[in-house]
DNA sequence: GGATGTGAACACGTTCACAGCA
DNA sequence: TGCTGTGAACGTGTTCACATCC
């Protein structure tokens, strides 16, 4: 899961969409778009839900806060849903956005198709490194790192995604604040600390493998009926003020590693 | 945010961990970790929940499920709760990982420390491309989807990552169930299906940006007591069955993009 | 004194089941 | 008849506030 919240408490919600349900949104619509391709004039919430991967009901109650965009005993008109969804995402504008670390990850962000299809368009390409200062990514040249501002005011850029190492990230993440941004998709393996009334969102590899490792540890430790207890190494001491010297862990790399070269 | 569950109903809690509560034990590990780099010995709920960017009262709760593992008055061992987190998310043994998709992507998957320092062992890297089979990435030679099979069979890998283009996510997802994986994390933009048993996570570049757009959105039309309505185009027919020409969107790429080659 | 650990209250999210309408 | 839209029930997650113990 990719995570990170900044936004009022949901109280007095008046004309506000839950956030569970906009997460959920952009599933709705790719589901919908491929049916728009294949000319689908309409679907039924079942078949909808099922393309999305969610339940009926969940989808229902989710197009229920948006308005009353269906058809009883027919189902939603997909061109129809297409447009609202998108409207309410905000993606009937251009978004410009700014990719600052152009490592793998970055360069693989620049490439990445989703990105132009859904009103999102890369408006540059910023790294620390000298040496990639010119260079086209993607077809995009890379620009240095001292042109941060003006970049960002010269294109009205207000979503910023960072993929830099973690040791860069909050700098990267302070100017990208005070040049005017308010959105950061951050990739890089770090806590953000930014003012009210930014949002950054996170997506953590390392994390999501983590979570995986947690329920893949119980599968072993479930069906067969055999060994109950499989740890490697006795853990340090319980309580006490010490420096027991660390049991397993911590592996060669210093801080949580970073992503690669900015 | 990355998403995806697949478990039972959570229902019946006995020695359970409220998923929720997993989903941050990554976060702690990776603060406590930074901690027992600078040899602090002992955090307080509040220091340690600032540095992993949440709440205290919330933190010592998540800490409740795993057992008591502080001290009233003084706050927790830094080693031993390293110890205990690492332990409860099953990081004290080793984890084989195949990487499906060695694009930009996969590239930066491979090359990402976050991996090995946590547990996890790039133990293969795949892709249907024979012009890069046998050509080492991060170190790793690139072997042939033909192989995959029996790189999974061999290593013992129960885990795997999908970074192939959206098109060839589910068949490669197919035969990596059908190899013995049982966790997947998927990169590609697609809803997998997977027998029951199997764990999906996913991480949606493309659906990030979309959550930050929406949010994005709102701000621009509230304090600026102007703009109050910016629509670029009309809505197509409200209700009825009808085939309206798709009134905006829908890129130059077919389905949704493609991460990049596999 | 000072911090943890936790019941109880609250907020949010999901599911059920059915009324209501095409 | 068939499927949407939604109140009500339920379950999960978060926050509060304080008893408890070093």
């Amino acid at each position: 899961m990719a995570t990170g919240r900044n936004h009022r408490p949901a109280t007095s919600r008046s004309r506000g969409i839950p956030e569970a349900t906009v997460a959920r949104l952009p599933l709705y619509l790719r589901a919908l778009t491929a049916l728009s391709e294949r000319s689908v004039p309409t679907v039924s919430s079942e078949e909808l839900a099922s393309a999305a991967g969610v339940n009926s009901a969940k989808l229902r109650k989710d197009f229920s806060y948006l308005g009353s965009y269906g058809t009883r005993g027919v189902g939603y008109d997909v061109e129809y849903l297409v447009y609202q969804i998108s409207r309410e995402l905000g993606l009937t504008q251009d978004w410009p956005v700014v990719i600052v670390g152009i490592g793998n990850l970055g360069a693989a962000l620049a490439n990445y198709g989703g990105f132009a299809s859904r009103g999102f368009r890369v408006a540059a390409l910023i790294d620390a490194d000298p040496g990639l200062s010119g260079k086209p990514v993607a077809g995009i040249p890379v620009q240095h790192t001292d042109e941060l501002e003006k970049i960002i005011d010269d294109n009205g850029v207000s979503i910023g995604v960072i993929a830099t190492p973690a040791g860069a990230a909050q700098q990267v993440c302070d100017r990208l604040v005070a040049a005017g941004i308010t959105s950061i998709l951050n990739f890089a393996p770090t806590v953000l600390s930014v003012p009210e009334g930014v949002d950054v969102r996170k997506v953590d590899l390392s994390i999501e493998l983590q979570i995986l490792a947690f329920h893949e540890q119980r599968k072993a430790g479930e069906e067969p009926a055999s060994a109950p207890e499989v740890d490697t190494a006795p853990p340090a001491a319980p309580p006490a003020v010490a420096v027991t010297k660390r049991p397993p862990e911590s592996g060669p790399d210093g801080d949580l590693p970073a992503v690669m070269p900015a």
